[in-house]
RNA sequence: GGUCCAGUAGCUCAGCUGGAUAGAGCAACAGCCUUCUAAGCUGUCGGUCGCAGGUUCGAAUCCUGCCUGGAUCACCA
């Protein structure tokens, strides 16, 4: 590797000339900056301590010992204290030969020995899944292909908050105002009829409860005497007590609700290796509270509830189990934590949850380790930000919500619209062209949203915001459906790639094309460090960005000097298969034609 | 009020383990299709990197304070 022949050679120099205690691990090198000549540059300035001279002086004589030293490097500069190396391109296009045949070049298949157990999604199952799920799942599913793409042994997992209080205020709705109904009957998926019935229930409480008001009662008052939330909380202990009707109810209801999301899993494009619910999970945390209990971990009030002291770090009491012993949130996240230990004895948990949860993950970690987990300490919580819309928050409440399967819908008719006005698709069938515009809506869709830095909250504006021109998604995939089309053309014309290194001179272009293709190895190795594909993102748009230039400024198949034609393929061709590679960690497909 | 996160061009975002003149896209304007795909390319316009200090050869990047926005501190999940 190039690099590290430079930090070994800029080490040795430093040792040699100024008889400097340096390692390689101390160079730091970085791309040189476009305006300049050069591949890499070293910044002499930290080392000026050890060399008393100049900045000038010393970056020269480095330089001059490296030139003399390592036979790959070529020339070099010195501006002000910047010793910019030039490699000989002869390294360049043995790299090309070497690699350009890899499918898997970039990415590590021999096994890291690292485990990950990564959790995903976790819907509830009152509601459809809406825009921030979208994030949600695009995030982990990333996540997850960056890290096996960095050798780690992945396990995808989704958590499905199948019980509590929500659940039976859709029950509660569906028995009294939608009874006989099934998402058969209405020709709706099964998830949004769940969804009405909730949304139903929550305008039926709030007039009850401006009724109270009315009356006289203050609100905090009339929100737990009214007689819908009684009922509703009624059914919760009676689904704990397994009435057989109420959980007949239940499952049926479930059930509606998870053919409606693997509909939307499945046109994502998705996937989990096993499903969690919480229902198996939440008797697992009681029996952890208990444990913690009894080995005088955790503490219990007058009341009779069960709480951890979080004082000594910085934090206030958490309560585990409430007075009547029903769980809550935290008890079901420990027993499913635990479970998944169980199950897997992973070297890390990864959560994919927003960041309103940042403090929730802190106490789970904290507790687990109270009770002796050990492994909690492998728990990390990817947190990312909230999606805004231009006019502020989605809300249910409000009508806000952006719905997932909507959402694709309309991108689908946007792209196809599109491509008509651009004649795209003219010589398709009706089916070809229906899943290319698949390909390019969710291209676009996805790319929008996970280039975006996980952590920070996005806004997204339905109107001006999916875009097909520019740094997008079809951008990246047009780049790639163009070099397709070459090599197509390339076959007509008995042009083959070339597996010889290539002896012609190369452009300044060829040379900044090569130079990111090299880099992408530790892009990917970045990406998994930083658990962000907006890193991946980033990098295959430049990269795209940077061929279409070098398409449109340089003939390919054209030129009349067949080694120099064959050598534009080869490179091209690398190009695309760096550009899927990189597009597959965002779970965008490419097309071959577009 | 405590804690955490964010604030970079009119808008959406990169850049943040300190390094050279802070980058893209969109929007606006001017060009480029007889030529390997114009969902493309080129050019112009656009910045006191929230504010104020500090650290040093050097700060968008690190530290402190402040301002603004968001999240959280629930016997909701």
């Amino acid at each position: 590797m190039i690099d590290t022949i430079i930090q070994e050679s800029a080490a040795k120099a430093f040792r040699k000339v100024y008889s400097a205690e340096v390692e390689s691990g101390d160079i730091i090198i970085q791309k040189t900056r476009r305006d300049f000549e050069g591949d890499f540059t070293i910044n002499v300035f930290p080392f000026l301590k050890l060399t008393r001279e100049k900045p000038e002086i010393s970056a020269e004589k480095i330089g001059a010992f490296m030139i003399e030293n390592a036979p790959e490097l070529e020339r070099f500069n010195v501006i002000k204290g910047f010793l910019n190396i030039v490699v000989k391109p002869e390294y360049w296009s043995g790299f090309l030969s070497k690699n350009f045949k890899d499918p898997d070049y970039g990415i590590r298949t021999e096994p890291s020995g690292t485990s990950v157990v990564i959790e995903y999604s976790s819907p509830n199952t009152n509601k459809p899944l809406h825009l921030g799920h979208i994030r949600n799942n695009l995030i982990g599913w990333s996540v997850a292909e960056i890290l096996k793409a960095n050798g780690h042994q992945v396990i995808k997992v989704n958590l499905i908050n199948d019980r509590g209080i929500h659940i039976c205020k859709s029950m509660l709705a569906w028995k009294k105002w939608f009874d006989g109904k099934t998402p058969e009957k209405e020709g709706i998926k099964g998830d949004k009829l769940v969804g009405d019935c909730y949304v139903r229930f929550d305008r039926e409480l709030k007039s009850e409860i401006a009724g109270l008001v009315q009356k006289g009662l203050d609100r905090e008052e009339a929100e737990k005497e009214a007689p819908l939330m009684a009922e509703a909380r009624k059914m919760l202990q009676d689904w704990e007590k397994e009435d057989p009707d109420i959980r007949g109810l239940w499952k049926q209801m479930n059930n509606w609700v998870y053919d409606g999301f693997d509909k939307t899993y499945e046109r994502l494009g998705v996937d989990f290796d096993n499903v969690y619910y919480e229902s198996d999970t939440y008797l697992l945390g009681k029996e952890i509270v208990e444990e913690g209990l009894t080995r005088g971990v955790l503490f219990k009030k007058d009341d009779g509830s069960i709480w951890a002291d979080l004082s000594d770090e910085g934090l206030d009491e958490k309560l585990l189990l409430r007075a009547d012993g029903t769980s809550v949130y935290m008890t079901q996240d420990l027993g499913t934590a635990q479970l998944r230990h169980d199950d897997y004895n992973p070297d890390k948990l990864l959560y994919v949850v927003g960041n309103e949860q940042n403090y929730h993950f802190d106490v789970l970690k904290i507790v687990l380790k109270k009770l002796g987990r050990d492994w909690a300490e492998g728990i990390t919580h990817v947190s990312y930000g909230m999606v805004e819309l231009p006019h502020g928050k989605m809300k249910s409440r409000e009508g806000t919500v952006v719905d997932a399967d909507d959402l694709m819908e309309e991108m689908h008719a946007t792209a196809a619209a599109m491509a008509k006005e651009l004649g795209k698709a003219d010589d398709l069938s009706d089916e070809e062209s229906s899943s290319l515009f698949e390909m390019i809506s969710l291209g676009a869709l996805k790319y929008f949203i996970l280039r975006v830095d996980p952590k920070k909250n996005m806004l997204f504006n339905p109107e001006e915001s999916i875009d097909f021109n520019g740094n997008t998604g079809p951008f990246i995939q047009y780049t790639h459906a163009r070099i397709r089309s070459l090599l197509k053309k390339a076959t007509d014309r008995s042009i083959k790639p070339l597996n010889e290194i290539f002896t012609g001179e190369m452009q300044p272009k060829e040379i900044e094309i090569l130079k990111m293709l090299y880099s992408y190895t530790s892009v990917v190795a970045d990406a998994g460090t930083t658990l962000s594909p907006a890193t991946i993102a980033s990098y295959a748009y430049d990269l795209a960005k940077e061929y279409n230039q070098f398409y449109q400024e340089i003939s390919i198949l054209k030129e009349e000097d067949l080694e120099k034609a064959r050598f534009r393929l080869t490179l091209s061709l690398f190009t695309a298969s760096v550009i899927r590679s990189a597009m597959f960690m965002l779970g965008i497909e490419v097309p071959d034609k577009m």
